[in-house]
DNA sequence: TCCCCTGGCACATTTGAATCGC
DNA sequence: AGCGATTCAAATGTGCCAGGGG
């Protein structure tokens, strides 16, 4: 009954978005740069394989302004969640699948960027990637009619420049470009992924890239979070032209708004009243979970040789690169390892859950695996218990407490764009066009294997790679590829996910701990997943 | 000196507990 | 007792700014 339901919600919405019914939410995907369907070879689920779904990046017309602008995403020590927060609508899964789904944010390219004279400019190279980290949808793993009843929300997704981060927000550097990708990932017959059957797919929204900054260096930028942020209401000017004038830019005309003459007065009252009540930092303790990807590889391939702008290109018709992954038989495994927490939290934690690589950047296929407890969240379950297992893998949109297993061991590396050595060119905005003329093609690792870019297909614009784990974001571009030859785990090698059959159904999730004996625990309703990388040695090379 | 980062501030929103009425 | 609506305070999320450090 309710997965009939269920199914006629996703129908209803499918409906919907073919005909144009929700334009706002889903525009025509020519338009949005949605992925296509990939003429992947489909295995045994016609119409329900993982190269099937559809993402279209919800607000994308708010994300193209911000592009335009240079998007900059604010890193603070504590955390800081990004504007425009990372919405998406799927389509094309299997409302009785489960799927994980889950950000990660890669280099765009290995320069560091400084805005000079309003623009952004290359100033060196990048520094060293951070430690790479996941972050997995707190209702994840959830069937497919879940997923697509309603917009799936990253929005409490954090982002750091604290490299000893405990709280596992991801990890960035300042002043350098990102990419976020999205990442589908379906669990097996086994409920869980990293079999032969787990597949992945991989989208990337071109407009969503951004340069994390500590402090906003473009006023356009500031304005535009001001006047779509919520949260940043108090510091709309109230009158028409009441614009804000950074101290950063602007200069030429300066406007000085009452809203910034108060804030002055304040602040300069505040300062001068002494530090009474000086707050303390109530960074919400969080799952702390990560994964490492190759470190100093950028991922980008952005269009470092164009002339930089003070704005974004106009955001061409973006064109989805759409990558599924899907394990084989004789694929060699890419581990997603897990392991337990390195910090828990006492009381609060937050529902964000991320994965981590092991901390040893030594052949992540072998690592350990190991996982993160979870512990509590505020934001509702919409699942139970993980233990629940009917080994079927079907249930419908209430059939949530059934929590697939994660298998860990599947993920593969992000691999960064092709490096340019691009010292002193202008910042490129973040065209991020993928062509076939500048192919980037996964260089060929121990745990998978680069194709030729004849065989990669071109849907809309966008190209299309198999057999390839992780395709750059070049373009708003959703990469599939149905299989990773030696993503299979290895033999004696049980999944890191596994679910414990005949668990009854909770409010609350509780996932097997993977442990020594394989299973990880994932409590009520956040957990946090640590995931190793089969990053070792991988690159991207051009083809 | 410049650039970048940090911490504290005020303001707005969000969240959850407490209360009330039906 | 149970449920829903309302209220309120705390928690949380913002950008701004002065100051500090390299």
């Amino acid at each position: 009954m309710l997965q009939e339901k269920a199914s006629a919600v996703t129908d209803e919405r499918m409906s919907r978005t073919q005909t144009g019914g929700e334009t706002d939410l889903l525009p025509d995907q020519s338009q949005l740069g949605l992925s296509t369907t990939p003429s992947v070879p489909s295995s045994s689920e016609p119409d329900q394989n993982i190269e099937h779904i559809r993402v279209v990046l919800h607000e994308r017309e708010l994300w193209k302004k911000f592009h335009e602008a240079g998007t900059e995403m604010i890193i603070t020590k504590a955390g800081r969640r990004m504007f425009p927060s990372y919405k998406v609508k799927v389509t094309g899964m299997n409302p009785k699948t489960k799927y994980i789904l889950l950000i990660d944010i890669v280099p765009a390219d290995d320069h560091r960027y400084k805005f000079c004279d309003n623009k952004w400019m290359v100033a060196g190279k990048a520094e060293p990637a951070m430690p790479g980290r996941l972050y997995v949808h707190p209702d994840s793993p959830a069937t497919g009619a879940h997923w697509m009843r309603q917009l799936v929300s990253f929005q409490k997704l954090k982002l750091t420049n604290n490299h000893l981060d405990p709280f596992g927000h991801i990890i960035l550097n300042s002043m350098h470009k990102y990419q976020p990708r999205l990442h589908i990932v379906k669990a097996d017959e086994n409920n869980a992924f990293g079999s032969k059957n787990t597949a992945y797919c991989t989208h990337v929204f071109h407009e969503t890239a951004f340069i994390s900054v500590t402090s906003y260096q473009n006023h356009k930028i500031t304005q535009l979070k001001i006047e779509n942020n919520p949260f940043a209401k108090g510091f709309r000017g109230s009158e028409e032209g009441d614009l804000r004038v950074s101290r950063l830019q602007g200069k030429e005309y300066p406007v000085i708004s009452k809203n910034m003459v108060r804030q002055r007065l304040i602040s300069s009252h505040s300062h001068l009243a002494g530090k009474l009540g000086a707050g303390v930092l109530t960074g919400h303790p969080q799952v702390l979970s990560s994964y490492q990807y190759d470190t100093g590889v950028p991922l980008s391939n952005s269009d470092s040789q164009d002339p930089m702008s003070n704005h974004f290109p106009q955001s061409r018709d973006p064109s989805l690169l759409y990558h599924c992954f899907k394990h084989r038989e004789n694929a060699r495994h890419l581990e997603l390892g897990c392991k337990r927490p390195y910090l828990e939290s006492s009381s609060a934690v937050s529902e964000e859950h991320y994965f981590r690589s092991p901390p040893s950047y030594e052949s992540p296929l072998l690592s350990h695996p190991y996982c993160t407890d979870a512990i509590t969240s505020r934001e509702a379950c919409m699942y139970g218990s993980m233990d629940t297992e009917s080994g079927s893998g079907a249930a419908d949109t209430d059939d949530l407490t059934n929590s697939p297993s994660i298998n860990c061991n599947m993920w593969a590396t992000m691999q960064p764009y092709p490096r340019y050595s691009v010292e002193g060119v202008p910042y490129q905005p973040f065209t991020a066009h993928f062509t076939n003329s500048t192919p980037v093609v996964p260089h060929p690792t121990s745990s998978m294997v680069s194709r030729p870019q004849a065989d990669l297909g071109v849907y809309n614009s966008a190209t299309v790679q198999r057999g390839l784990p992780i395709m750059p974001p070049s373009s708003s571009s959703s990469s599939c590829s149905p299989a990773v030859p030696g993503s299979r785990e290895r033999s004696g090698h049980p999944p890191l996910y596994h679910k414990k059959p005949g668990s009854p159904l909770r409010p609350h999730r509780e996932f097997s701990a993977y442990s020594a004996q394989g299973t990880i625990s994932i409590r009520d309703p956040s957990y946090q997943y640590q995931v190793g990388l089969s990053s070792a040695g991988s690159h991207w090379t051009d083809s």
